[in-house]
DNA sequence: AAAACTAACTATAACGTTGTAGTTATTTAA
DNA sequence: TTAAATAACTACAACGTTATAGTTAGTTTT
């Protein structure tokens, strides 16, 4: 129907120069007041509104943020995607969001594509087959070529750039601490083979928890989740294992999940075998989303703040995209907090 | 670092115009063998790539599709999202995610801004705020300036566009037949008001799926909600009311509730009041959301099947984009199917 | 009244591409 | 051998914008 109008047209129609019309709707002094008003007013009337393709041609800009995560049905992520837009928008850039669906390839041509022009600087939550893999050629060339990235959550030390995490291992002590101040002594955690970063943290942190009471370490207490896709299959397998380590151990009093799937799955099981929650057994899960606050009863949890870590890992991409110069790579720690749900008393 | 190598600048290096180094990578028959492969060895080498933005600027189109959604916290959109945008890089399109918050006004900035020259189409979801406003003004201002809208789930049949919708009707009657089929013959509805279009719909084909199974309808057995941001104090609020109504009705065998929120609290109103599920009551959800997977009993639900709705929409936009003529507009439909799982037998 | 200044404009180049319309030099046809 | 055809290039304009460097005509200054 009725096209945008541009600058030329304006020009055309009023018998002005381009130049002309650019300068008056920049209200720039070289422009005599009749020729603004009239520039103005045409302007208005037909709703101009420049061209961001072209405005970003010439300033070599886009103003637009590119978002990569590893999946999207996933509350953690979504709400960092929140908070990313939110402060983006503030700042006046968009945001683009790609997914990477866990893969290293997909994620390498995501990062290809947006690379292309699309986007001044990038926000990534690593893939877990990048992770595994250590491949991290992709983020170096990007970080080459001049275009900022910032890593969040699921970040590798190998990688020299600014970053936005939790301290993993301090939220996993305060899990582990707030069971054992429950009065539970024989504590099962649930988590990732160690490769996934933030599952080895965990493990940690709830290693060092038991330390600091003077609990000892029973390995026998740590289920190791191969941690794929969570298809049906997958998940039964979870409760299948947590179902053995508890006939084995009747002692446990306590369960940390490093992740709410996790703690949901256990949930379950204790359930199935009629263990009362958080009587005999208090849980306790890691991420606050929509399945802790729903599950039955529902899930105390170490709460990530994702918005927290959206708003800060824009923040510090807008503000490397403003100052081309060299500030030192900054990692943020966002503080965790315990959300206390009925799952643990 | 090293900057993004252009035509120019490998035309100055290998002594050829620019023209030609352009043709010479297009591989164009009007260039020697020669300079061919000197051009395309010295681009390779320098890992050239065109410029996105030059090329959004001289074709006219980003290749870039805008996408507007109430919320991201939200299964059925994130399913929306993952199909929109596996069709949409298969066919080279790049997606923008934009947030509206359920505000109107959000949308409406959402959508001024990508249509500034960002995007070659858009795929929304209507804000409630929009709905209960009745004002398509944005959208219709959009459509006039030649960019292309698909609607999605919350549509209006005031705008006039492509749209993919689920047959809401359809889907609410499968549910209430499931549950008479499994023998029950008091059935709870939990529904919105009326002006969410798709909470209005569900009712409809609750009461029509009475009507054809001659069970006589009780409004009574209504529960319509003031369908806000669910927080902790509305979600209270709502399990109030349905406990309210199960104190009422105490032969209600049955619970069919419009998305899987109410159902899940549904549920933990029926085991406070120690009803078993399903064989008390049954209880069946919309939207095969993770909350429906994880609640105990796992929930029965319709499932939208938000990833081909997904898939549908992107897939009628990039036809509308290819073909600048005008095909009528068309309201494609996806079918719901049960899932069936604990909450019923 | 000539030099200097100023107000109010316009022309041009540039951002990186591509398609069309030239321009050469060389080969082929008549 | 001269005109026509071809191969292999280059120049130019355009997409929409803006910053820099002009260009006018009119006004001051001396």
């Amino acid at each position: 129907m009725k096209k945008r109008i541009t600058l030329k047209q304006i020009a055309r129609e009023l018998n002005y120069s381009i130049s002309t019309v650019s300068k008056a709707l920049k209200n720039s002094p070289e422009i005599g007041i009749d020729a603004k008003t009239k520039i103005q007013a045409y302007a208005k009337l037909y709703n101009y509104k420049p061209n961001n393709v072209a405005l970003s041609l010439k300033n070599r800009k886009t103003k637009t943020i590119g978002v990569i995560i590893p999946e999207m049905v996933h509350y953690f992520f979504a709400k960092v995607i929140i908070g990313i837009e939110k402060f983006a928008k503030k700042k006046g850039y968009n945001v683009i969001i790609s997914l990477s669906n866990e893969s290293f390839e997909k994620e390498v041509i995501n990062i290809e594509t947006l690379v292309d022009g699309q986007i001044d600087g990038l926000i990534i939550s690593l893939s877990k087959e990048t992770l595994l893999k250590q491949d991290f050629h992709h983020i170096h060339e990007t970080i080459d070529l001049d275009i900022p990235i910032i890593l969040f959550d699921r970040i590798s030390s190998n990688v020299y750039c600014d970053k936005v995490i939790i301290d993993d291992v301090e939220g996993a002590k305060k899990a582990t601490n707030h069971l054992i101040k429950n009065g539970r002594k024989s504590i099962l955690l649930i988590t990732t083979e160690d490769y996934v970063t933030v599952g080895n943290l965990r493990t940690s942190g709830y290693i060092q928890s038991l330390k600091e009471n003077n609990i000892e370490l029973d390995t026998d207490l740590i289920i190791k989740v191969e941690d794929k896709k969570s298809t049906e299959e997958e998940l039964h397998n979870i409760e299948e294992r947590i179902n053995e380590v508890l006939k084995l151990k009747s002692n446990i009093d306590g369960i940390f999940a490093v992740n709410e799937i996790y703690a949901a799955s256990a949930l379950k099981v204790l359930k199935k075998n009629n263990i009362s929650i958080p009587e005999e057994v208090g849980v306790i899960g890691f991420t606050d989303g929509v399945i802790s606050r729903f599950s039955d009863p529902s899930l105390t949890t170490v709460d990530q703040h994702g918005e927290k870590i959206g708003k800060q890992a824009c923040k510090l991409l807008i503000e490397r995209l403003n100052n081309a110069n060299d500030i030192p790579y900054q990692t943020k720690i966002i503080e965790t907090s315990i959300t206390n749900r009925q799952s643990t008393k």
